[in-house]
DNA sequence: AGCACGCCGACT
DNA sequence: GTCGGCGTGCTC
């Protein structure tokens, strides 16, 4: 009798494939093991998601198993759970949400086994040999009375920098050899933990955290909302030496931008322990070894960002999400996931506390904590008492602006230059100048290729789509009526520093944006140098804004406030909020207050007036009374519908077709087809649908019984569509 | 996603 | 005459 299983694959299709086992593979089969399978004209390693005596397929359909490859399942089973109600909830299969969720090494077949290291040593041979032969190689002559004194990992042979070509040499002359050891996981700081530093006293508020959140010993998500400055790392840590001391192992997740060597230093300074550390830097093969270290236990913390949620753990014991707000939890690319609710399903799954930080709750989290399901902790005394800074807005209706900047901005900017402090200025464009105007027919040159102008980037000569990455020279002539007055358009960041540098040739003016930090590290050497003071003007994007603290910086300007807070999409209030509220915490300290500044058009808003006046917790619970108002998220559930067609009419087509297939009544909510805010980007034209429930049981249930037939329409086959579930943004 | 097949433009 | 562009279709 044969025996039948389902395979997850790592394809972009919404199905497992079932494979026959052939009965020499049958011994030991097991749900959660990989296997190689044929896959069309390739192999894939996929996971074993079933086991069937049964299989509907037609017989000439069905392949063999090649191989298998694991003798125990790849994950822990709550991590097996996880993936699986991930790929229901954001409706994608299970084969796609493992491919995000495991080491791209495993997905190639590595060993899950323990970490093994290679050595260096003499053979016998090698111990008889003649070091005298060697007078002409130097490189092998050092490696011999290395290894004369005892064997040498590939780790140490790297750091005293011995010869490759040199160890291969006596390879071959078979004096010395190499052995692979197994390393097994030292987990010695479960038996006594070791602290490297004291911990600091903590204050009443930070002491009452700790306090409450060292009790909880099962699953239970608390929001610990702390105002800049106010000490949210010294509660993690001293959450930490509880978790530690109980022999658990602690996840943190933080941001992509907030992975910082300062960051990662806080972790590993206070407790001798191994820190696994994650984020998208690594190899292949370190991933896949931070990922050992953490299944073993060896590692007693691991901090990565988004996708290290998915990191195994032998003795879990805590999740912590740093700046829970920030918009890089939510994954962009293939499977939409949000990690921040993935890690609070996680927390569940494995019966562990779950931990959100920031200083601006997202709304999402607010609403939880308010309505009790998340436990909320508060932290509002700044360490050192810092001042409250002073918040001032620059009306600039009917004011002469010079690149952007208005008058009262620049003597404001002059006064703190002079009492020798750094100023910061955010502007969200980067390059020249967003647009290419031409002054005799008013022709704004657009991208071929995008609904979208194209910027100026004067430093490169060239004009540039940021959508698609189209780029020109800067033309010398319009294209339209072939005038040579061609214009540069409202400001970016580039034109801003140099102007700015300009206004102020005695402070040096430095930029911060993508296209200043692009290489792998600039932007810490970037960062350095403005905390040595090298800078003094500070010009960036929202970059900029996140995580850093600058101490001598006591001005920060906003210049598009307009732009920021009136935004097409719907979170941009709630986002501008937060920036704000970062910003504005981060001006100035103790000794030096701060200034924030923003520049506006609309100096009566009231959004802004209650962000400035009533802080960020009034202006975000008012904003989630405004989103019930509207129908809109968190209140009500979402979910984005994209496609993308070479003809606007195939789009367009498809989308009322899927429209057609969900239900529309009080609770659920079809908004659509509509031109995406970018109506045409890379060529192809594009069209979204919002299908909107008022309970997240409703979305799922409707949205499964109509995907199926969605699935099956024939547009749907040849038009590019995808699924976005909680977006984020509508762009 | 890969990978192959297939059909039209600019090159040795 | 071919190389190579990417549109289309398939994967147990």
């Amino acid at each position: 009798m044969s025996l039948f299983v389902e395979v997850a694959l790592p394809v972009p299709l919404r199905q497992n494939f079932s494979y026959q086992v052939p009965s020499s593979l049958t011994v030991s089969l097991q749900k959660g093991l990989r296997v190689k399978v044929p896959f069309g004209r390739q192999q894939l390693i996929g996971l074993i998601t079933g086991i069937t005596e049964h299989c509907d397929l037609k017989p000439q359909q069905i392949k063999s198993v090649i191989e298998i490859i694991d003798t125990e399942p790849l994950l822990p089973d709550s991590l097996f759970k996880l993936t699986q109600w991930a790929s229901r909830y954001y409706f994608c299969s299970l084969g796609q949400m493992l491919s995000q969720a495991i080491p791209v090494a495993l997905r190639k077949g590595a060993a899950i086994a323990e970490n093994t290291q290679t050595f260096w040593q003499l053979t016998s041979a090698g111990h008889a040999a003649e070091l005298s032969t060697l007078k002409r190689a130097v490189a092998q002559k050092k490696i011999m009375e290395q290894l004369a004194i005892g064997d040498i990992s590939s780790d140490e042979a790297n750091n005293l920098s011995l010869s490759k070509s040199a160890l291969k040499a006596l390879c071959e002359k078979q004096w010395i050899t190499q052995r692979t050891q197994i390393t097994h996981p030292d987990l010695t700081w479960r038996d006594k933990l070791v602290m490297d530093e004291e911990p600091h006293q903590l204050n009443a508020e930070q002491a009452i955290a700790v306090a409450t959140l060292t009790q909880q010993q099962a699953y239970q998500c608390t929001l610990l909302e702390g105002v800049t400055g106010s000490g949210k790392t010294e509660v993690y840590l001293a959450l930490l030496e509880t978790i530690l001391s109980d022999k658990k192992q602690a996840l943190i997740l933080v941001p992509e931008i907030g992975l910082t060597p300062q960051t990662i230093n806080r972790f590993k300074r206070r407790f001798k322990v191994q820190v696994a550390v994650i984020h998208s830097g690594l190899t292949d093969n370190q991933r896949l070894t931070a990922w050992r270290r953490a299944k073993s236990g060896e590692a007693a913390i691991i901090i990565g960002t988004r996708s290290a949620l998915f990191t195994p753990m032998a003795y879990p014991g805590v999740i912590i999400l740093d700046e829970e707000h920030d918009a890089s939890f939510k994954q962009q690319e293939g499977v939409g996931y949000h990690a921040r609710d993935l890690a609070v399903m996680r927390g569940h799954l494995e019966n562990i506390p779950v931990l959100l930080g920031t200083a601006t709750p997202s709304l999402e989290t607010l609403q939880n904590a308010l309505s009790g399901r998340y436990q909320h902790l508060q932290l509002t005394i700044r360490a050192g008492n810092a001042e409250k800074v002073r918040q001032g807005i620059i009306d600039i209706r009917n004011q002469p602006l010079r690149s952007g900047v208005s008058g009262s901005l620049i003597n404001e900017m002059r006064m703190h230059l002079e009492a020798g402090n750094q100023v910061i200025l955010f502007l969200n464009r980067r390059g020249f100048a967003p647009a290419l105007l031409c002054h005799e027919c008013g022709h704004l040159h657009e991208c071929d290729r995008c609904d979208a102008f194209f910027t100026i980037h004067q430093g490169l000569g060239e004009i540039r789509c940021h959508h698609c990455g189209n780029q020109y020279a800067i033309p010398k002539q319009c294209h339209q009526c072939g005038s040579t007055l061609l214009a540069a358009q409202g400001v970016g960041t580039e034109q801003l520093a140099s102007f700015l540098a300009k206004e102020f040739p005695n402070y040096p003016v430095i930029r911060i944006d993508r296209d200043t930090t692009r290489r792998k590290g600039e932007l810490e050497t970037h960062l350095n140098a403005i905390l040595k003071g090298e800078y003094k003007i500070l010009v960036g994007t929202q970059m900029l804004a996140k995580g850093h603290h600058f101490p001598d910086v006591t001005l920060v300007g906003l210049l598009d406030v307009d732009g920021a807070l009136f935004s097409a999409d719907f979170r941009a209030p709630e986002r501008f909020g937060q920036l704000y509220t970062q910003v504005s915490g981060r001006a100035g300290r103790a000794t030096k207050p701060g200034t924030v500044l923003l520049q506006t058009h609309q100096s009566e808003n009231p959004l802004l007036r209650e962000l400035m006046h009533k802080g960020y917790g009034e202006f975000a619970r008012n904003q989630l009374i405004e989103r019930k108002l509207a129908l809109l998220p968190p209140a009500w559930h979402m979910l984005l519908l994209r496609a993308e067609a070479h003809q606007a009419l195939d789009a367009d087509t498809l989308l009322s077709q899927i429209a057609h297939l969900l239900p529309q009544d009080e609770n659920c909510e079809v908004i659509g087809p509509m031109p995406a805010p970018l109506d045409k980007k890379a060529g192809k034209f594009r069209r979204q649908l919002i299908f909107q429930t008022k309970s997240r049981q409703q979305l799922q249930q409707a949205f499964e019984q109509a995907l199926p037939q969605i699935e099956a329409l024939p547009l749907a086959k040849r038009c590019r569509w995808s699924i976005d579930r909680d977006p984020q943004d509508l762009l």
